[in-house]
DNA sequence: TGTGTTGTCGTAAACGTTTACGGAAAAACG
DNA sequence: CGTTTTTCCGTAAACGTTTACGACAACACA
């Protein structure tokens, strides 16, 4: 059905060998039988068939995604990494690279999949999100010599992969500072517990600031949760009965603060006005929530974008003729001031 | 690097031929040696290059589920999709397949990538979601004979492919029904636009069974609009300001709902107070929402794995032995009662 | 013993590319 | 005109599998 590059040969009359030089834009080759083999090409809907060119370059043109739904709860996921992938996703196909997802299987952490990814060699390189502080998945690919790049920064594997994350420790300083100026000297902090690391980032952020005002840190006022509603729902009472109650509260996550506002609202607790609320990573939920909450907003698809460019770049085999690989970036968090602070 | 089926050979000193009888599971190779092969790849951890058998056997081990980021929303998509995905990767993972994602650029709704997809035949089959009414991903698919599955139903296409839907129409009826039960005779219906099928098979429902109570159905209560939030906050008010306003809504998704109660507050309507509210597909924000929201709820796990399953059935390669293909699952929603009706 | 059957395995072709190598013709140069 | 260089193209091997085919030995049966 599909015509390969020996149906174009026979058509023109030509070698397999030159068409297949013509298609791959090599000098030696004449001007007018390229411009030939290229109609014929269109002609007769060529494409080149990806098996066997991925069998004779050695390379799979595709790179995994490694995707995860909510770990303590597998109904929902992650809307986050939907235009995260967009970005993505755009950037490869326009190196002719496929993504392929493959989902956690929850509880297990990906070990499994990702040695069955590596060992079987599907795809060239590997993305990996949600990144802990100390990554087995890391360690695992750099040891494997596989090459990798994470959304998010972890302390494994050194300076010796692609990566791009978030300022959340900035952007736990922003919010406390903006609390602190508006008044506010309790200030809570929810986040997700696990290793995940942009946690460990947004609480130095809140921590240092809140030296930096010469307010001491209450351990009180941090609680750890499942990321996601329930988790937000389950914790942030504790932190409310605390003996002198916060009058702000920030969370890490915009489904553990709608959890977080959903136990305020039991407790007859009014988020914006009885309570100040900001979330570190905004959402449209942020903003049709009433009140509107305050929170922080990435760029996702352009970091979708960009990582696929790093990655790239340091592939040989796709590396342009650029400079210095850049390894590590970290982007700002733009702070959406809202009704909820 | 990775052993091929050539080293095996050479280290058992047989052909490579009888390799690969042994690890196929063919009939004719003695016992002994194919437990000597088996052996040997595990321990020079052999796994079979996947271009080599792809080019060989003519089938690329790979599906393709078309994903898109929500129309008129760019930045956000849709939570869904993944738990879906979960559920449908998870199965043809068990069969030895891999996921191919590829998102849709927004605008063209998907036809050029699907084209590319079909032309290079980078998969097996493919998985379509969001069908609508007259899909022309369906048609062009069916006519150019490739394989695909659909995530909703479609009038297009006719009966030939694996489908699985949700049964939107006796939800939207079952809505209706449960609140004519608790008095309201006013009931709106806010539903995306775009010819979204499960748009249309929701409002048939509803219609049905304002009809069936002798309730003549009034299009100032029914408005469409972008399926997120800002459509919901649009496109709610319309609805509102109707001569008779209504006393209840029903909203064809979560996303809306939060837009049409952001729109409510902001006018000094409480949903579940002043109006009664109803969400056709429940997710943790439903529950979670202050009041909490009711809804019908999909399991959109087991809906995938369904799904991959009808899928594998209905592709030669990969079918059993099993009788007759089923091609058509509508799944009930489950209803979950709450605070806002 | 001759013939047929069965079990096991090696040989080699094929899938669709890419690319090293060499050769023929044309062009350039003395 | 002879020699060298350049331009262009064909040949064939290689990537790692799967599988049709045939070979050979062992065995059964007459």
């Amino acid at each position: 059905m599909a015509s390969s590059i020996h149906d174009l040969a026979r058509h023109l009359n030509i070698s397999i060998g030159t068409v297949s030089r013509a298609l791959n834009g090599r000098a030696d080759v004449n001007a007018d039988t390229r411009q030939r083999v290229l109609e014929a090409a269109k002609k007769l809907n060529y494409s080149p068939n990806q098996s066997g060119r991925s069998l004779r370059r050695g390379s799979t043109y595709s790179i995994a995604f490694m995707l995860q739904p909510h770990p303590g709860d597998q109904q929902y996921g992650e809307p986050f990494f939907i235009p995260f992938l967009t970005g993505l996703q755009a950037r490869l196909a326009e190196s002719g690279l496929d993504l392929i997802v493959v989902m956690g299987a929850p509880g297990d952490y990906q070990q499994e999949r990702l040695r069955r990814v590596v060992e079987t060699r599907r795809a060239d390189a590997v993305v990996l999100a949600w990144t802990r502080r100390e990554d087995e998945r890391i360690d695992y690919l750099t040891e494997a010599g596989f090459p990798f790049a994470t959304l998010g920064r972890s302390r494994s594997g050194g300076t010796t992969y692609p990566s791009l994350d978030l300022d959340f420790e900035k952007a736990g300083a922003d919010a406390v500072d903006r609390l602190v100026a508006r008044g506010h000297r309790r200030i809570a902090a929810i986040r997700p517990s696990l290793d995940l690391n942009f946690g460990y980032l947004f609480l130095d952020g809140y921590r240092k600031a809140l030296r930096r005002h010469g307010i001491e840190v209450d351990p009180g006022l941090i609680a750890d949760g499942f990321i996601n509603e329930a988790g937000g729902y389950q914790v942030t009472p504790r932190v409310l009965l605390a003996k002198d109650r916060p009058t702000a509260i920030i969370f890490n996550n915009d489904a553990m603060a709608l959890g977080g506002c959903k136990a305020m609202a039991e407790m007859g607790i009014r988020p914006g006005q009885d309570i100040a609320v900001i979330v570190i990573v905004d959402t449209p939920l942020c903003r049709y929530f009433s009140p509107a909450l305050t929170g922080f907003r990435p760029s996702l698809e352009p970091m979708g974008q960009r990582l696929a460019e790093m990655l790239l770049a340091s592939l040989p085999a796709f590396a342009g003729e650029e400079g210095p690989r850049i390894m590590r970036e970290v982007w700002p968090l733009e702070l959406i001031a809202r009704e909820s602070d």
